[in-house]
DNA sequence: GCAATATAAGTGGTATGCCTCTTATTCGCG
DNA sequence: CGCGAATAAGAGGCATACCACTTATATTGC
């Protein structure tokens, strides 16, 4: 029964691989995924202006509560001058607040404005709905192992580029 | 077994949401395998100042020949202008050629120079041994299984936001 | 204590990637 | 045939994302 399984998963790859050769190139596949996904975030949350990645950082903030950019770059997997842009947009927008350091005067401390909290509390359900449905097509006893090998994938990987994700090892 | 298979499945998912919630969340998963590929493609191909965007619009040329902007946007799921671009980086890199249609005069056509055939050529083995290893933490006999499961989602959601990858309904 | 080092953040530059508006050209229908 | 619709491309704007260089402040080692 294995065996038919994983000629079963060839045959359907194979015929994938004439309808276009990039169907094979893995990275290829992982961009254009990215994509779709960005554009079903889109749908979901559509006229409250805000991106996955601000989502992310958000929601991160309200989890670890104020903190540094640094902290919160390598908290989302994010180079540390990205971070930088993306806090002074959601600044801009008033959905968190920043502060100097008194205790570290090169520090700029960030945190959630009630704005922001309240954005995340009206956003939650639909950006739940949104990664649903980015791995929607896939049989619902697929899911599960799909979304383990693309953690086992980042985790083996978390050292390459510039932006680790690193993970807490206090909890 | 099935079952069992499935439970530890299930553990290892909340495991690792343990380590940090993000993981559970596919769109992040994925924005971070995206820019894994892209370090691992960097590194290498390093030195051939070379995108995996401008890698894929170069085989691409390549399999099809000279083409339109449109033509090339839709094969590698682009949007119009964001082609335009990496064209125009292209172009100046003399790894294509740009001239204006004489049939019709609105299109302007694209093709690879030598240079940009010989560079594709140069770098086939390292962009191959990228993709290899973007996956290369998952054991072996899952591997193929997780492609299909990414050509099942993108083509699944072709038609999200404005860039779908049009499948070449000739071949 | 002070000089060397490390760290947090900022600045400027480049490459994706999308959108909207505009321009030039072609096509299609009456 | 001619006018409106469709199509190819360009221009400008914004949001990720990275890197290299710089500045301000802490820390560390002597």
């Amino acid at each position: 029964m294995k065996k038919l399984a994983q000629e079963q998963v060839q045959t359907e790859f194979d015929s994938a691989l004439q309808r276009s050769p990039l169907l094979g190139r893995p990275g290829f596949l992982i961009r254009r995924l990215h994509q779709i996904h960005c554009g079903l975030f889109l749908d979901e949350t559509q006229g409250h202006d805000v991106t996955p990645v601000q989502y992310s950082l958000l929601t991160t903030l309200s989890m670890i509560g104020e903190t540094d950019q640094i902290t919160l770059a390598n908290e989302i997997g994010l180079e540390r001058t990205s971070v930088a842009e993306v806090i002074a947009r959601l600044e801009k927008k008033g959905l968190l607040l920043r502060k100097q350091s008194t205790a570290d005067r090169r520090v700029k401390l960030v945190k959630l404005s009630r704005k922001g909290q309240y954005l995340l509390k009206k956003l939650e359900a639909k950006v739940q709905k949104a990664h649903e449905r980015t791995v929607e097509a896939l049989p619902e006893d697929e899911r599960a192992l799909f979304i383990l090998q693309l953690i086992r994938l980042v985790e083996a990987n978390n050292d390459i580029g510039s932006a680790p994700f690193k993970l807490d090892q206090s909890n």
